[in-house]
Parts: structure tokens; C-alpha cells; sequence
DNA sequence: ATAAACATACCGACTGGTCGGTATGTTTCT
DNA sequence: AGAAACATACCGACCAGTCGGTATGTTTAT
């Protein structure tokens, strides 16, 4: 019986990196403390993951999943007016992210310095820009958005403005409404485009 | 006159910390490393600085005076458009950063898990976000803004989208025209809060 | 049926190396 | 002389990853 805990030992593992990632950072977090959490060893560790920064690739593999997951679903569910979708899918992607997001900044930051790393776990994000982009063509299409738009340009400034708002709501929890301000930079953004 | 080379040391290992700061980051760059840049050895380090961490708050403190120069000059000279003022000062605020903003988003992260730090390095921060408010509030007054803007909500977004835009700028810079970028979301930004 | 042969899952002591910081010099200026 | 300005050697803690070993399975040959 024992020998079918595999499975779960993996999945106790995952679980107490994601804890151990939040609280102290993936740098901070040692391996020691991360099987200490799951209540197994190391050999347990290193059999189950080939190293340390498997684990956080594993686990960021998962989320992006969920992430492509709730924009799949948001785009079945079919809602024809762009920027409803638009301010539908901004909090979508994020949701996957929310306490999260400092170790997945921390990773970002080393991985801008390694480019292998780089194109392997950060330029896979580059296609949500493609996505947004696309929404915005439709509007100026539509005719309810601004002709001289760029598409690409305006989705760069919706990803960026999601990337400032999480970044500094997450950072900075106590700092503002964020709720709010989400709102309000919704608002400002959609009055902006709008014809 | 100082003895010895007391103040041209202390110059060399602020320069050589920069540097390594900025291209190991923070935590990766060693103070052996610092020192073999700045040409010195470890005891010259430490009498010079009491810690690793008090000479990146040495750096932080001298950009911030130079982000306070910035906007106390933009102040001087007056210009009486307030939107004008808004689209210069984002880069303004963000011109002493450049190449340094990884490192500081580094230490940005740790200092938030560790509140002292956090009030004695970031949370200077906020009184940016009051001067943006201030301005969004002399638009409305002045009927150039929509009535209905919150100026804290408004100014958080704008510090927000300036936070996501150069985040994004500095960590993937192959990833789009930053140039046509900025302008944009500037474009957007007015057109959004324009009466 | 069962024992031998093998595979999987896991343990925990240990290694090699790193790094922030210190203790103890030596030199140089006043 | 004596204090400031360094230099050098070293300490102790930490940490990712390894490795020999064990316990618990599963398969195969008889």
C-alpha cells in the first residue's frame, strides 16, 4: 500500500512548494523547508522532481493551464461586445495568479537575466497580447472603436495597466481600494478607446 | 581635505554596486563580487557600509532625490496644463530608473514581506500618487475632467499603467515598440479622463 | 504457490560550495 | 602617537543536490 503514495507524495509536495513559494519567495524557500512542510524527505523530493526549479516549473505550467483554461471558456461563453469581454478578461487572467504573484514576479525577474529560461516559461504569455490585440481590430472593424488605434499598441497598454494594477495591489495590499480602482481604470480605459 | 582616498572609495563601491546590482541582481550579487569591481577589498567594504542591504538603500535613496529633483524642476517651470504636466512626469519618474528597475523590483518584492523595511524604503513611494491626485483634481475643477473622476482612484491608475508599462518595457524589451507604446497609452489615458 | 529477481518509493546523513559578516592585522595621514 | 583607511584570512550558517541504504511493492520462473 504504501508504494501507491506516490501520487500523493507528488501532490503533498506541490502543494506545500506553492505555500512555501508564497510565503517566502522561491529564492528564500529551501528545499529543506519545502519537504518539511509536506512532511516527507528530501530523497522523497528528488525523486519526484529533478530539481528545484522543476517544481516551480511544474507549478507554473499549472496555472498557465488554468489560466488558457478560463480564457477558452470565456470565449465559448461567446459575449459579442468586445469590451465587455475585455473587462471580463482582465481580472480572469489575473484570478489564477492572486497571492501568487510575487513568486512568479521573482521567477520573471530571474528568468529575464537567462534566456533560455526566458522563451521557455515567459514568451509563452506573449500570445494573450495576440489575443487582445485581435479584440481591439474587431472594434475598430465594428466601427465602435477609434480608427486610429493600434492594435497592438492598445493591447500592450491593457496588459501593462492589468500588470501595474496586480502588481501593485498585490504588493501593496493596504495601499488603496483596489477594487476601486479597477473599476475606475476600467472606465478610463474604455472611454479612451471608445468612438 | 579627507584622509587617504576615504570618499573616492566610497564613490567606486556605489558604482560598482549599481553595476552588479543591476546585472546579478540584488540577492545573486555578492559582496566579494562588488568589491572586485570597485578595485577594493572586503574590510574597505565594510567600513565603509555597515551591511549589503544599507548600500542598495544608499542607491535608493539617492534616486529618489533624483526623482524629487525631477519633479521639483517640472514643478518650476510651470506649465499650467495639467495633462501636459502628467504625460512629461511619467517618464520623468521613471528616467532614473532604467536598467536599475529589475534590482529594485527585486528588493521591492523582499521588502514586502518585511514591513519595517517597507515603511522605511517603498512606502516614501506614495506621496507620488497624492501629487497625481492633486492634478486630477485641478482638472476637475477646472471643467477639463469628467466630474465623476475619483482623483485617488484615477491617479493609481495612472501609476499603475506607468508601473505595468515600464515593467514590461525593462523585463522584455524585444517585445514591442515602447516608443509607440508609451505615446498610446498616453493617448488613451487623456482621451479616457477628458471631459 | 512461492521464492528469487527486480522495480519503485522513500529516508536522512553528508558534501561541496557560497556568502554575509568579523577579527586582526598593516599602512598612511595628521 | 593614534586614528582613519584600508587589506587578508577566516568563521559559521545555509543550502541544493548526492548517495548508500531500506522497505514495500510487482513480475517471473519453477
Amino acid at each position: 500500500m504504501p508504494q501507491q503514495r506516490s501520487e500523493e507524495t507528488r501532490a503533498h509536495l506541490l502543494d506545500a512548494a506553492v505555500r512555501r513559494f508564497a510565503i517566502s519567495g522561491y529564492n528564500a524557500a529551501s528545499v529543506d523547508e519545502i519537504c518539511a512542510e509536506a512532511g516527507v524527505s528530501k530523497g522523497a523530493f528528488y525523486h519526484h522532481f529533478p530539481s528545484k526549479q522543476a517544481v516551480f516549473l511544474a507549478l507554473l505550467d499549472g496555472w498557465l493551464k488554468t489560466i488558457d483554461a478560463g480564457l477558452e471558456s470565456m470565449r465559448q461563453a461567446s459575449v459579442p461586445e468586445t469590451f465587455v469581454e475585455m473587462t471580463r478578461l482582465l481580472p480572469a487572467i489575473f484570478a489564477a495568479a492572486d497571492e501568487r504573484l510575487p513568486m512568479f514576479l521573482e521567477f520573471w525577474l530571474q528568468a529575464s537575466r537567462d534566456e533560455k529560461i526566458w522563451e521557455a516559461t515567459i514568451a509563452p504569455y506573449r500570445h494573450y497580447q495576440e489575443y487582445f490585440a485581435r479584440l481591439v481590430s474587431n472594434g475598430i472593424a465594428e466601427g465602435s472603436l477609434k480608427p486610429d488605434t493600434d492594435p497592438q499598441a492598445a493591447a500592450q497598454v491593457i496588459l501593462s495597466l492589468a500588470v501595474g494594477l496586480f502588481l501593485q495591489g498585490v504588493l501593496d495590499p493596504h495601499g488603496a481600494d483596489w477594487q476601486k480602482v479597477g473599476e475606475e481604470s476600467m472606465k478610463i480605459l474604455m472611454n479612451g478607446l471608445a468612438k
